[in-house]
DNA sequence: TGACTTAATTCAGGTGTCGTACTAAAACAG
DNA sequence: CTGTTTTAGTACGACACCTGAATTAAGTCA
């Protein structure tokens, strides 16, 4: 156990009660500044003293007319309820990925001010990041032009993440081994805007539990499903990341089929078993243009074909057996499939509840729910614009 | 994602900078409140009148003569070194198990002050608390006679404990099962102790990060066995507990030979591989007194019997299988092993280790360290004292 | 129109941190 | 032996923040 911890002065905390407010509104949605102090437990004095400079910072606003929100109980004076707005406080959320570059900004309310994507031409050759330089400045530069701040980016890369969250370790599908790829960026945005990388599947989680089917509990595990296989953990809110930030690398785990030889050369890694080119063999189908297409059309196939559905039952149960064995380690609430999982869902879900429910030790007193990614294709990036804005509501970042 | 977070005062700055300062003082040891302002980057004036607080609160004191710690360096006023003595200031430990119950009290500086520990009759029903409610008690008193404050108390239970840390929800071993034992030693406790509960896995786990041989690491696994196995998770210095309190469960993940039958009626489950039963049956010796007992005599028979070494081999292969795939999800700098691995350490940890860093996807880049335990039968009741301190060093404590 | 009720702001008081100036205690130079 | 230099620790004023009570604002209801 290293010293960890810094001095704390007043304006800390100034900003971690801005953050407690902001938080507060996002969650619990408008509020009155009474009724933000009841939430809160800070005085009325301090939340007036507070909204008032989240007003004038333009993060929040008083909307005057719009009351109809909270019941106005009748007597007394009317309170003004304030929204989280936000529109000029931008984060800016990046995706990387073999095909293509992705990016989206959301505001602080999370609403969606920008999704783009842009597909990558690979030669063959491993892509260089220009594609995500040129996204993410045309996106940033656009954004300030039409009077936004972006606080914070962050980029989600298919791969290890080092611990310092700057420097990508090792990514074998973009051929990117110790890229500083944050520096890079940063150097790229004109006028600076602090950076940092995510995993995707970290980001993805991030998604899941602020906009997506996990947004009810604080410990949830991502689990996203491709040619290889990815896990992001999140407990008590935040992503769990390792001792060196590979942290989730559950895709080679010895778990499923242990005669199936995985694409790293070892025999019986999970992947081997529940990935898609696994999934493919067991139905006797054709790879087609993306992961989700693919899937698409076997979980057509398998309304029609019988043996379709027992070979997805059977890989839902080598699903199940891995989520058992995750469950049992980190113990959360809910568990979320992305990937090309989700058009697969309902032939693989039920077979992998069931294993879940036989494998899991305490299964009689607390069972963990298995739910769909509903978020697509952009999950990532939207969990990296969420990251970007993470030392927002934390009050880590002033304005 | 819930709401979380409390609203903050200027007192709670205080607390959290004196926490910062009994940080570092444990940490890196005694210093002037120059070095300390220094290392924890406060103003002087502010180390001053915080080690002022301490020093009256009997946290630290000033060693006015044995200033050998530090080099003078020669010119000017040489500095009085502080140090964190709190001998006045204690936490309890306590542990709970089906032979014992042993207590354990340590002061601020983790110097351990008591060690005490009481054999249970259990004449086949399944234990009561009043053994541990009488030695709790008795401990206490005696500490509170002799002069010390007991800030808090930690019981470490073999079972699983609740997310409030104050319940039991199934300790099979002991037969309690919902018992709300940290408000029933509150109750004994005359003039109330703040009392907390957790996995005994857990209570080890936080042990070795702050006293035994993980303490160099910020995230460590802490792996003990005997019949069952269990492990204890420190991420980033703080345990992680998971959804429902249950994090950590991983005797029964279904890992090692699938044939294997395990004491909960499943087959394939990892401690079927690797828990003590197993080890002996591998072995062909029978069961002794205690599982540290049989261990050593295990480990004594090995040196003579080739046999005994390649089935102690095995069980190392299977240990390594099951320490790659939590290593995979977690990715801890340190794995430490307890229990009645510790004798047989030489016997298993190669045959693990090997198969880690054939198993680990990112071995060329990163291999956490296998490591034997040191702190012996009472680790989990240190982990405890450790855990009741914890408040004091995060500054959620006053005095 | 006036009493009542609730929202929001103002104001004084307390606590905390910080930087500067000041005092204290040693070594070193002459 | 005295004065200078150097570093440790403290005293003090300025500033920021939170809080509770008093005050003002803006409605409803009789």
């Amino acid at each position: 156990m290293a010293l960890t911890g810094s001095p704390a002065g007043t304006e800390h905390l100034r900003r971690q009660n801005t953050g407690l407010v902001l938080r507060s509104l996002r969650v619990d949605g408008p509020a009155t500044r009474t009724e933000l102090a009841r939430r809160t437990g800070l005085a009325k004095a301090t939340v007036g003293s507070i909204v008032g400079e989240l007003e004038s910072g333009g993060a929040v606003t008083e909307n005057g007319t719009a009351s109809t929100t909270t019941v106005p109980s009748g007597r007394g004076r009317p309170g003004k309820p304030v929204t989280l707005t936000g529109e000029a406080i931008l984060g800016l959320g990046l995706e990387v990925n073999v095909d293509y570059v992705a990016a989206v900004a959301i505001d602080l309310s999370g609403r969606v001010k920008v999704v783009e994507t842009r597909p990558v031409a690979t030669a063959g050759r491993p892509p260089s990041a220009t594609e995500l330089v040129e996204l993410a400045t045309d996106v940033r530069s656009s954004l300030i032009a039409s009077g936004h701040t972006v606080v914070r980016a962050t980029v989600a890369v298919p791969g290890l993440v080092a611990h310092d969250n700057r420097t990508v370790s090792w990514a074998p599908n973009l051929g990117w081994n110790g890229r500083e790829l944050a520096a890079e960026l940063e150097h790229a945005f004109a006028g600076g805007c602090p950076t940092t990388i995510d995993n995707d599947a970290n980001c993805a989680a991030l998604a899941e539990a602020s906009h997506g089917v996990a947004v009810d509990v604080e410990d949830s595990l991502y689990l996203t499903g491709t040619i290889g296989i990815g896990a992001g953990i999140v407990q008590r809110g935040t992503l769990l990341r390792g001792g060196a930030g590979f942290a989730g690398e559950v895709g080679h785990m010895p778990i499923g089929d242990p005669t199936a030889t995985c694409g790293c050369g070892r025999l019986g890694c999970w992947e081997a078993s529940i990935g898609l080119r696994a999934m493919l063999t067991a139905v006797g189908m054709d790879e087609q243009a993306t992961p989700l297409q693919t899937a698409t059309a076997v979980a057509d196939r398998a309304a029609s074909d019988d043996s379709v559905r027992t070979a997805l039952a059977a890989l839902g149960g080598h699903l199940g057996r891995g989520i058992a064995t995750l469950a049992a380690v980190l113990d959360p609430s809910a568990i979320v499939l992305g990937g090309y999982f989700v058009p697969l869902g309902e032939h693989v879900v039920p077979a992998a509840q069931q294993v879940l429910a036989e494998r899991l030790p305490s299964a009689d007193i607390h069972l963990p729910e298995i739910r769909l990614s509903t978020l697509g294709i952009h999950a990532a990036a939207l969990g990296a614009a969420e990251h970007a804005l993470a030392d927002v509501f934390t009050g880590a970042v002033p304005l």
